[in-house]
DNA sequence: ATAATGACGTGAT
DNA sequence: AATCACGCCATTA
């Protein structure tokens, strides 16, 4: 079934950072960078943790981003709930 | 339209 | 290695 589309009205940046972390294969981590750069906007790395922030589809592996400088970054539900999911997902460790 | 905000990055200290 | 200050951007008030 297809979920309503409309429910939450994302802006276009907002989708393309999803659609982008909805790739990340389970093991794996990206950056926020990588993601910026892949959906060409490579200085908007920010924003796309802000994106990531609003982001509450369970759709989207948002755990799997993590930051540049090999910290784990944020985490809605708290950044140690976020690296336990990483550990049991074997991204990390 | 302007200012503040935030799950970031990098170079300097 | 750990912190700090400043820069970048889209979103929101």
């Amino acid at each position: 079934m297809q979920k309503p589309f409309f429910k939450k009205r994302t802006t276009s940046f907002q989708r393309k950072v999803y659609e982008e972390v909805k790739k990340i294969p389970s093991g794996q981590t990206r950056t926020y960078k990588e993601i910026a750069d892949l959906i060409l906007h490579p200085y908007a790395f920010r924003a796309v943790g802000s994106a990531l922030n609003k982001n509450t589809d369970s759709e989207v592996p948002c755990h799997r981003v993590v930051r540049s400088d090999g910290k784990i970054g944020g985490y809605r539900g708290g950044s140690g709930e976020k690296e336990r999911i990483l550990r049991k997902e074997g991204a990390i460790r």
